[in-house]
DNA sequence: TTTATAATTGCAATCGATTGCCTAAAGTAT
DNA sequence: ATACTTTAGGCAATCGATTGCAATTATAAA
């Protein structure tokens, strides 16, 4: 029941007989102030159990020291290592980092933004939800010079930095492996195509067998396959066909790639003898199946750094800069799933 | 370039001939104001883009519609649900999540948490580091009057709400599991003792093996293996004894119990046949190992919407309340690595 | 000693929204 | 028609920190 009210600045200058304008500066290490005067003002703040009203400092210096985030998921092992790589750069700084998750809706998506731009942070990180709808609410914050960061999932034509995995590198990589590899007949399980990264590692798969010369077959492509379940659905229905895949490229995800292994083995068939595998993220179970399955790394928290670094370069530079968009290498990791060589 | 000043809601009175005050009580949908009235504003307000500045508007209240969250590690799977979870909540409550990772570092989590108190947080919410230190950080959130609940790594000293799993029982059951199972010679794997949740978990061990007549082996008892590295050197080191366990409960979470069974199976030996594990956590890896590992599910996301649903409560009722331990049942999951019979 | 300059400190406005209090107008009852 | 109650809306203080400008004091230069 002790409510003690909060000590301000006024609660110190009135005990040491001064202006709240020199305790402000004290405390701001500002220059204006008198070494003696700031060292006493700094013991007596600290007797006095002072915590800045960090709502009063912000509404009149008008910036917030805040980044706010949004992401389809928090509890995703690629979002939520890209937000522990960006805490780390904030928190350096002195930042802090409101979190919003979409769950994948747009509506959700909009709200977290405006009451991101409400609190006046001084950036938002994004990577857009899977339902999507107008982009007023990004433009929105463009408009009140908020810095706008995407990654991952991005909007292309907004013009903002964008930090993004080369996924059609990534993705060509993959399937040149398993074609070194001795696959044949490589089959895809793609994403949701309004999805850029999603296209991007079709691209990459196309771009491969074309240039092996390998003959590209409709058959061979399996649309919105990004679950476990779906995986394994996809692959009941291709190890079906007459002539059935040898290698299947879950481009969506290792979850996906996980329901690929489950369903074939299932069937009893052998991996990677009879058929290959590779997922995307290297998510940390892809280590412990057995056999390991080959997938692709994204960084995802040197993602989180860059993002963060790529902030507060803007705000130094304040807008002079040239919104790039920074790709970041991802990296295939060969494991059992697809090595039989 | 357009860098548009904010909308305030002195522009929005100014235009329509009206006082700052309607124009808020407007917006805040009071009923102090005429209906008409209140619809021209709402619609005036929106054509001006208008966007509440929450600072001013939090400042003013005294209040800030936000819980601080402060965690070891966000990417760590149970911590990313418990957030998920609890987002779920504020969301619909209109509430903001910041957090603040800790590192499992003392200091980090005592900037974190000030950091949180000076933004003047409705409610704090806390998984304590591992490395800890004094609790003054703590009691000063409750000094200031600001909500604090503990969540799964608790001080239990401190008078706050606590959101636990039942540690004793959800260890108590697994060791009466793996006994019924024929096991004789159960091994523990402990996580580091000055954390309450560790030494639960030792002492329904203890209990299980009491209760069932087991005699208690120091030498089965191996402390501060909770990674997966740690865990397989705390097997092998287990499985050289003279009489090695013919079980091993890794106490400290999935990932010592994956060491094990890597270790485990490097040197041949038959999972469950020869040797029987179980984890904790229910790490979504364990499902797919090989065999699956038998665990503890912990609610992460109920978890995280009840201190979620407390927070409103307490709010509610407005301290009158009991500080009370919420305890959510933890469940074991039987798999593969502990099922002989 | 006088004047110029620099170093400190105080004053008061400001950020934007909220809210208690007050007034005017409109509505209701007798 | 008079008195009383509601209702609507304005005024101005307030939340706590910051900051431009003015005032004061100390220091240096002449």
């Amino acid at each position: 029941m002790k409510s003690q009210k909060r000590t301000t600045i006024y609660d110190i200058a009135q005990k040491l007989n001064l202006a709240a304008s020199s305790v402000s500066r004290a405390l701001s290490n500002s220059d204006k102030i008198n070494a003696e005067t700031k060292a006493l003002i700094l013991k007596t703040a600290a007797e006095m159990n002072y915590q800045q009203n960090a709502m009063a400092s912000n509404l009149r210096k008008g910036s917030n020291p805040t980044i706010g985030v949004v992401v389809p998921r928090i509890n995703q092992y690629f979002f939520s290592n890209i937000i522990a790589g960006l805490e780390e750069v904030t928190f350096k700084k002195g930042y802090n980092l409101v979190i919003c998750q979409s769950n994948e809706l747009h509506a959700r998506e909009v709200a977290g933004v405006n009451a991101l731009v409400n609190q006046n942070v001084s950036g938002i990180v994004i990577s857009i939800a899977a339902e999507q709808g107008s982009s007023d609410h990004l433009q929105q914050v463009l408009d009140r010079n908020i810095q706008l960061i995407q990654f991952d999932r991005v909007l292309e034509d907004l013009e903002t930095f964008k930090v993004v995995n080369d996924n059609h590198k990534a993705s060509y990589e993959a399937v040149k492996h398993l074609i070194e590899q001795g696959y044949r007949r490589i089959a895809l399980l793609e994403g949701p195509q309004e999805l850029p990264i999603f296209r991007e590692r079709k691209e990459g798969y196309l771009a491969a067998l074309k240039d092996h010369g390998f003959p590209i077959l409709e058959e061979l492509m399996y649309t919105n396959a990004w679950t476990k379940e779906l995986g394994a659905i996809a692959t009941a229905k291709l190890l079906e066909m007459a002539s059935p895949p040898d290698a299947i490229f879950a481009s969506t995800s290792d979850f996906a790639a996980l329901g690929v292994l489950e369903a074939a083995t299932a069937k009893g068939i052998r991996i990677p003898e009879e058929l290959g595998i590779c997922g995307y993220s290297n998510e940390p179970f892809t280590e412990i199946t057995s056999p390991s399955i080959t997938t692709i790394d994204q960084f995802s928290i040197e993602m989180g750094k860059t993002i963060g670094d790529l902030h507060f370069q803007e705000l130094d530079n304040s807008g002079a800069v040239i919104k790039k968009t920074v790709n970041i290498k991802p990296k295939l990791i060969v494991r059992k799933s697809s090595q039989r060589i």
